[in-house]
RNA sequence: GGUGGGAUAUCCAAGUGGCUAAAGGACGCGGACUGUAAAUCCGUUCGGGUUACCCGUUCGCAGGUUCGAAUCCUGCUCCCACCA
């Protein structure tokens, strides 16, 4: 496999697969691919995991990521895809979000070869002028050719007209660093296309633009986003992180395989032949390692293992001093208990959780919500429902 | 600028004076079945309590009418569509 035929893995749209080819035949030195991630929240997920894949593997044949982080963009706030408008962040709280982002983005990216470019750097000090000559390189109808405005505009929802400057400003930033390739998300096709408009109209190279498809989410129909919460993210603690991969549907798992672990078509086809669950549980130790260590999955593995298939306690869960949770009386009722912990959202969540039958004390099943506790003389494993276990000591 | 329409719980959406903590759906949570898959079935989904019942808070915001308001009146804010 030559480099472009392993470039091309995954890849939705390729604008233009010549081009490509060419450059990476004859540019004499590494190309500059650009990705852009707009910092409006503290997580990277595994949809963005795709594209940084893609990243890394341009860079694991030499080539330079230039990791641009939309800090000016955000600060504005895109209404993308939004009636209401949302909410603007302030210069602080982007760059902190900022600062997690390209930490995480290490855990796929090899650092020494990634550049990170804030596009306030280009951005702050542009003048209204600028700006509108900048408006000038585009048309309403051009912009009405992207999917998602023209459903919008034909259903008469609310387009902003800032939207419309968006594309306009991810391409300018394409002008900006010289990018040779772009990477972004099929719904990132038409704004990456905008920035070789840009570039040509400046007499520059245009940057090869290049989309990957969009990870579907835990629920295994809509996009993996963090508004839907149907994500997993690089910080997810690795329990958790594992828990999400289990219960994803066996569809959804070959597509986890092939866009997150880059699985080539024939393996996965061999892997369709053993049990899903046991190729689940593979896929999961293995994301988990990537971001959190080797050998953290296969210790989630064997908790994952005693819990769910045999149902037994875990090694680890959080534990409460009775003093801490029944404020030192001898006796306390379980839903006063259980919410004092602060694992249940109320006490009559802990309340009707009893009523349900989901609550066992030293694994005897409760369905009185009036049960009462004595202190006692030894620890204690209180479970509700499958996942939530804590221990009480005396 | 003019004319209409709208704002209800996490989301969509009924409700137009008391029986409404508020129909229905989605999502979520719990249970059964399983492979923490899908599908299916059942239950549940504001908070507190002395818990087959009582109390508090909730229907854009602020007032008002009424024994009683998500429902009626006044003012305000925001949103949408159409026309220009």
């Amino acid at each position: 496999m030559n480099d472009l035929e392993a470039l091309k893995q995954n890849v939705e749209v390729l604008v233009d697969d010549k081009e490509l080819g060419g450059r990476l035949a004859t540019a004499k030195r590494p190309l500059r691919v650009k990705l852009g991630v707009d910092p409006t929240r503290p997580d990277l997920t595994f949809g963005h995991m795709v594209v940084f894949n893609k990243l890394r593997q341009f860079q694991d044949l030499g080539h330079e990521a230039v990791l641009i982080i939309g800090d000016f963009t955000t600060l504005i706030g895109d209404p993308s895809g939004r009636s209401s408008a949302r909410p603007t962040l302030d210069r602080d709280e982007i760059r902190r979000n900022a600062e997690t982002y390209v930490g995480q983005a290490f855990k796929v990216l090899d650092q020494a070869k990634t550049t990170v470019r804030y596009n306030s750097e280009w951005f702050d000090d542009m003048s209204f002028e600028d700006c509108l000559g900048l408006a000038r390189k585009m048309t309403v109808a051009r912009m009405l050719e992207r999917d998602d405005f023209a459903k919008r505009y034909r259903a008469n929802s609310p387009i902003s007209i800032i939207e419309f400057l968006y594309p306009l400003v991810q391409g300018y930033d394409s002008l900006m660093i010289d990018a040779d390739v772009e990477l972004g998300g099929t719904d990132q096709t038409f704004n990456l296309l905008v920035g070789r408009a840009i570039q040509k109209d400046a007499g520059k190279p245009e940057q090869v633009v290049m989309t990957l498809p969009l990870l579907v989410g835990l629920d295994g129909t809509k996009k993996m986003s963090k508004s839907e919460g149907n994500y997993i993210a690089f910080n997810d603690p690795p329990k958790e992180m594992f828990g999400k991969i289990m219960s994803i549907s066996d569809d959804t798992l070959w597509i986890y395989h092939q866009l997150l672990l880059l699985t080539p078509e024939a393996e996965i086809a061999s892997l369709r032949q053993r049990h899903p669950m046991e190729v689940k549980k593979e896929l999961a130790v293995q994301l988990v390692d990537r971001l959190h260590g080797a050998g953290t999955g296969a210790a989630e593995r064997s908790q994952f293992e005693r819990v769910f298939s045999r149902n037994e306690q875990p090694d680890e869960m959080p534990e409460f001093a009775w003093d801490e949770v029944a404020e030192g009386t001898a006796r306390a009722r379980l839903v006063d208990l259980m919410a004092a912990t602060g694992l249940f959202p109320s006490k009559k969540e802990a309340r009707r959780l009893i009523e349900q039958g989901a609550v066992k004390v030293q694994q005897e099943p409760v369905d009185d919500p009036f049960t009462e506790l004595d202190r006692g003389g030894a620890p204690r494993v209180i479970q509700a429902g499958k996942r939530k276990f804590f221990r009480l000591n005396p």
